[in-house]
DNA sequence: CCATGCAGTTAACAACTGTTCTCCCAAATT
DNA sequence: AATTTGGGAGAACAGTTGTTAACTGCATGG
């Protein structure tokens, strides 16, 4: 049996993470179908056959990465959509959890990016289905809020998607916009909050044209 | 001088269009930082040393396909906006330009998608800067529509990138709707048009809260 | 305290990469 | 008709790649 300590197994998880940290660095410049094995461990410090020990391949480190960097922004999301506070201050504080999250983890943030659309179908469809995780998951906690009654299952479904693709959206600008220049961050802050407004606007008119106000 | 005919120039044309071929369809499996010169020559017949004569660089073969990618969806964008008809049936129109577009060129599509984050510096400058010339047409397009009186040329921008935002990941989800399966096609369509839907119900309400009400 | 298990190393392999230099030959120019 | 131009081919280069095999040393379990 395995215990979960012991020196020995705290010595191979810290190399694993050696390398996951070492690859998520490499990966700031290139795409993952494009690192090599022996890029990896010569960048974090040990002989290439050493990999195998942790992974059967570099596509195998790009699945667990994904794991690592939607583990860390599982509980952004949820706390995102929390339904605390008046119109106009949450989305204010939603974009501000984003930037946060984005100036905390900027290379997990920009792998999820990379890879959601990449070269490497098994990582594609790691993180595909992550997101089909928090767009479920968005869903229910928009269900729970006020706002929403009246709403099928399937709109508030579509609007999740179209919450979360503008989370990734906004994320990724704010990578794009140099953290020297605080300018640029507000600049991307006004646009994704202006956004944001517009889709809640929509949303607090959507049963207007819909079956729901009596018509048809 | 050079003319601008001449069996030469037609000829060089001609194999250069060969390797950019080559190389779109060598990239719907891999992304463009990990495509080899060699690979790209094997498969477009030619022998290594001749990718010279033509590109600098694999990179610089990237960037020629962004302008090829782009070009042919630059007259795509411009009629998915054009002020015909009414509001139900425009959404209808521009969803079915998208899938048609999608059907039409599927590799140029999936190129654009991928490398728009990709790890080749150049190439993503390149998308931006397109993508930029496409929101600002938009922009300029929603502009001269009626709906959009009142409007600041700030808020149109938005309006407009969150408009070319959501045709592309309305594109690249119909690039991952197996072809074989019109289900999958229609529940994308479906919910596509539901967004666009509350886009639009979003902006015919945008300027209730606003100074062009009268209040503040 | 000894035997086992296993993370990590070293050496070697065939295959592949980008790039340079030299040559060839047909089209274009004179 | 003679000469220049330039796209393409061929060979060779120094490096790099993923993967294999056989090894070493130390934490672990009996």
């Amino acid at each position: 049996m395995s215990h979960t300590s012991g020196i020995r197994q705290a010595q191979k998880q810290k190399t694993r993470q050696a390398l996951l940290d070492a690859a998520l660095e490499l990966l700031e410049g290139q795409s993952l179908s494009s690192l090599g094995l022996r890029e990896v461990t010569r960048a974090a410090g040990i002989a290439p056959t050493a990999f195998y020990r942790h992974f059967r391949s570099v596509e195998d480190l790009g699945v667990a990465l994904v794991e690592e960097a939607l583990g860390s922004l599982h509980p952004m999301i949820r706390t995102t959509v929390s339904p605390a506070g008046e119109g106009e201050e949450r989305i204010a504080r939603a974009i501000e959890l984003i930037a946060g999250h984005v100036d905390a983890h900027p290379a997990h943030v920009r792998f999820i990016a990379r890879e959601r659309h990449g070269g490497v179908r098994r990582v594609r469809e790691a993180i595909q289905e992550q997101l089909a995780r928090f767009t479920a998951e968005v869903g229910e906690a928009l269900a729970g809020d006020a706002e929403s009654a009246g709403w099928s299952e399937e709109d508030l479904l579509m609007l999740a998607q179209l919450y979360v693709d503008q989370m990734l959206i906004t994320a990724s600008l704010f990578l794009e916009a140099p953290a020297s220049s605080p300018g640029a961050r507000e600049r991307v802050s006004k646009v994704a909050s202006r956004q944001l407004r517009l889709i809640h606007v929509g949303r607090q008119h959507w049963l207007e044209g819909t079956d729901a106000a009596g018509g048809r």
